[in-house]
DNA sequence: GATGAATGAGTATTCATTCAT
DNA sequence: GATGAATGAATACTCATTCAT
C-alpha cells in the first residue's frame, strides 16, 4: 500500500469484473448470483460457501455461475469491490455534509464515526471476511488498499481545510492509524455487541481520536 | 469476553493440551510437530496446512501426528495457547520492569509498545491467523479472550498506580480500545513493513495513546 | 420387531431412497451404481467394498456416487430395501397361486419353499450380508423387520384360511420359528451346496414344517 | 463341511494356536489378553475392536500382543476355538446326563435345548460374530464346521440308541436342520428378548423338533 | 445460453503392524 | 520379554470446475 502515490479508484476501474452481459435477463441473473453469494459469504464465510450453495440460492445452475464468473474467487472479489466502494461513498458523502454544514471539528468527528459505524454494521461479518481475504489473496489486497487510500484521501482533504486546528504533523500517518484502529474496533463491537456497552466504547474511541488530532 | 470478571489464566491452565508423552524421544517428536505446524500455519494459514505437510516437515508419519494430537485443530490450539501465553509473559515482564525502574508514564508507554512490537513481529502472520481462528472456533475464542483479559489486567494494575496522572475515566474501556488498536496496527506494520516507515507509525501510535491517557 | 402391530410396507415406502434424478442419463448411472454395488457387496461384503471399487466398476467417478447417494451406507440400504421387497413379492405371488389353484396344504408348503429357495439362491451371499447389516445398523434392522412382518402376514393370512387343518396354537410364533429356520437353512444350503445333498435337505425341512403344522 | 466323514476334533487339535509360553507370568498375560479380547469382541464385534483397545484392557502394550499372537485374526480364532469347544462340552455333558438318568426322549429334548440356550445366552453376541467370521475367513469356517460335526456326532449317537422311537430316516440330515435352526432361533431370542416371549418361542421350538423326530 | 451430471484430485483420520530402546 | 512410539497404506467423503446435452 503505497500511501504516497495516491491514484483515484477510477483509474483502475473494476467495472469489468466478470463478463458484462448484454441482455437484461442475464444482468438480472448476475444480480441474483451476487446477492446470494453476498448473503452466504456474510453468513458462513468464503471457505464454507460452496458454489452449489450459491447456485441453489440464486436459482441458477452451477454451470450458470461459470457463465458469469470465471471462478468462486472472482465472485468474492466482485462483491468486495462493490462493498468497498459503497463504504467509500459513505465517507465521501459524510465529508461533503461536514463541509456543507460547516460542522465544528469535534462534531464532525462524531458525525463521521457514527455514520461509518452504521454502514459497517450492516455487513459486519462480510467486512471481516474481506479483510481476511486480503491477507491471502493478492488481488483482494489490491482492492482493499486502493479503497482504503481513496477513503483516506477524502478525509485528509477535509483535515487540510482545518489544518490550523490540528496538532498532528503527518496527516497521512494519522489517518492510517485512525482508519485501522477504527476498522478493528468496529469489528470488535460487531462481535461483542451483546456483551459490551457499544455506545460507551464508540464514544471513547471518538474521544481518543479528538484528543489525538485536536489536543 | 467478559472483561469485568477477570480470572487468572492459571485457573484453566492449558499445560495438558494433547498427550504428555513420557519418553524423551516422544517429547522430541512432539516438539518437532509443533515446530513444523507453527511454521506452516504462519506461512500458509490453517486451512492450507495439510496434515501431510506437517508430518513431512516434522519428519514424522501422518499417523505419528495423531499419537500426539487428536486432530489438526488441537495442534493449532496448542500453538495458540503457547503463543498467547508468551505474549502475556512479555507484557507482564514489561510492567514489572516499568515498576522496578520507576519509569515516567511517557517513557513507560514507549518502552511497553516497543517491546510488544518486537514480540509480535516474530510471528506476525501467525498472530493474524490466531485472531481469525478465534472468529470461527469456540475454543480458540476462549483462549484468545482469556489471555487478552490477562494482559489487560497487568496493564490496568499499573495504570491504577499512576491514576492521578490519567485523564481517562474508565480504564477498562481505555485498555480495550488501546489493545485492539495496537494489535491491528502491529499487524499492519508487519504486513507493510517494506512499504511504510515502521518507526514513524509506531511513534505516532504511542503519541496517540499518550495524548489519550495523559492529555 | 413388533409382529403384533403389523403395518403394510407401503406406509413407509422407500421408493425415494437417494435422490430421484430427472434425466435419463442420470437414471442410467444410478442403475449402474446399484448394480456394481450389489455385485461387490455380494462378492466381498459391505466393509470390504470401498467407494472406489463401486465407482470403478460402475464406470463413474467417486464424486458421481455422492451425487446419487449421500453415503456408502445408503447405497447398501437402497439395495437391501429393493431385495427385501423382491423376496416379499415372491412370497405374495406364491400365496396367491396357492389360493387360486386351491392347493392342498402339503403341496402348498412344498411349492412355497421351493419357490422361495430359488429366489434366495440368486443373491445368496447378499442375503447373509443384509442380515448381518441389520445386526449393526438401526435403519437396516428396521427394513429387515418391516419386510419380515409383511412376509409373515401373507403366510399367516393363508394359514388362517385352512385353520382347521393346523394343529399349532399360535400362528405368529409358528411363522417366526419357521421363517428364521428357513432363512438359516437357505443360507446353509447356498454355502455348502457343493458338499451336501441340496434336494435331500430341502425336502427334509419341508417334512419338519409339515409335521409341525399339520401333525 | 463334509458331514459324512466325521473326524474327531482332537485330530486337528488346536492346542498350539499362538505361541505356547513356558513361564507362568507369560501364561497369565496371555490369559488376560484373551479375556479382554473376548469381552471386546462380544461388546463391539471384531472390526470395531482395535488392537489398542485389547492391549489397554489387558494392561499389556500393543507390542506385547504380538509376542503372544501373530495378528488380531489369530486372537479371534483362538477365542472361537475355545468357545466352540466349550459349547461342545455342554452338549456332551447333556447327552451323558440324559443317558445316565435314562430320560424319556421328550424330556431329554427339553433338557438339551434349555441347557444349550443358557450356554448360548452367556456370549450371545460373540456367537453371532463367530458365525459371521466363518463366512469371511477360511480358518474360522474350518473351526466352526469341525465343532458342529462333533456336536452332531454326540447327539446322533444318543438318537441311535433310541432309534426305534424316531420316525425320521436320515439322522444326520435331521440333526443338521435342527442344529442350524436352533442357532438361528437362539440368536433371534438373544436379540429380541425384550420384545418377544422368550419362553413361549423356546417351548414352541421344542414342540416342532419333537413332532419332527417322534411324530 | 443454460443445465446439472460427472469429474478426480485432495482432505482428515484410522489402525494393524513393526521395531528401536 | 516387554514397551509404546512410529509407520503408512487405506478409507469415506468434498467440492471447484468442466462439458455433453
Amino acid at each position: 500500500m503505497n500511501i504516497e502515490h495516491m491514484k483515484t479508484a477510477e483509474d483502475t476501474s473494476t467495472s469489468n469484473r466478470g463478463k458484462q452481459p448484454l441482455q437484461e435477463r442475464s444482468r438480472e441473473t448476475r444480480r441474483r448470483i451476487l446477492q446470494s453469494a453476498r448473503e452466504l459469504f456474510t453468513e458462513v464465510g468464503f471457505e464454507e460457501t460452496t458454489t452449489h450453495l450459491i447456485a441453489d440460492r440464486a436459482r441458477v445452475s452451477v454451470g450458470g455461475l461459470y457463465a458469469h464468473f470465471p471462478n468462486k474467487e472472482e465472485i468474492f472479489l466482485t462483491i468486495m469491490e462493490e462493498r468497498s466502494q459503497a463504504i467509500y461513498e459513505v465517507t465521501k458523502n459524510c465529508v461533503r455534509t461536514i463541509r456543507e454544514q460547516g460542522m465544528e471539528p469535534d462534531a464532525a468527528i462524531d458525525y463521521l464515526f457514527d455514520t461509518l459505524y452504521t454502514a459497517h454494521t450492516t455487513y459486519g461479518k462480510l467486512n471481516r471476511e474481506m479483510q481476511r481475504f486480503a491477507t491471502v489473496n493478492e488481488e483482494a489486497a489490491r482492492i482493499h488498499d486502493r479503497w482504503e487510500v481513496e477513503e483516506a484521501k477524502e478525509i485528509v482533504a477535509w483535515l487540510e481545510e482545518i489544518r490550523e486546528k490540528i496538532i498532528v504533523d503527518d496527516l497521512l500517518v494519522a489517518i492510517t492509524i485512525i482508519g485501522r484502529s477504527t476498522h478493528e474496533l468496529f469489528h470488535f463491537l460487531y462481535k461483542y455487541q451483546e456483551q459490551v456497552n457499544e455506545r460507551r466504547i464508540l464514544t471513547e474511541l471518538q474521544v481518543m481520536f479528538k484528543r489525538y488530532l485536536f489536543g
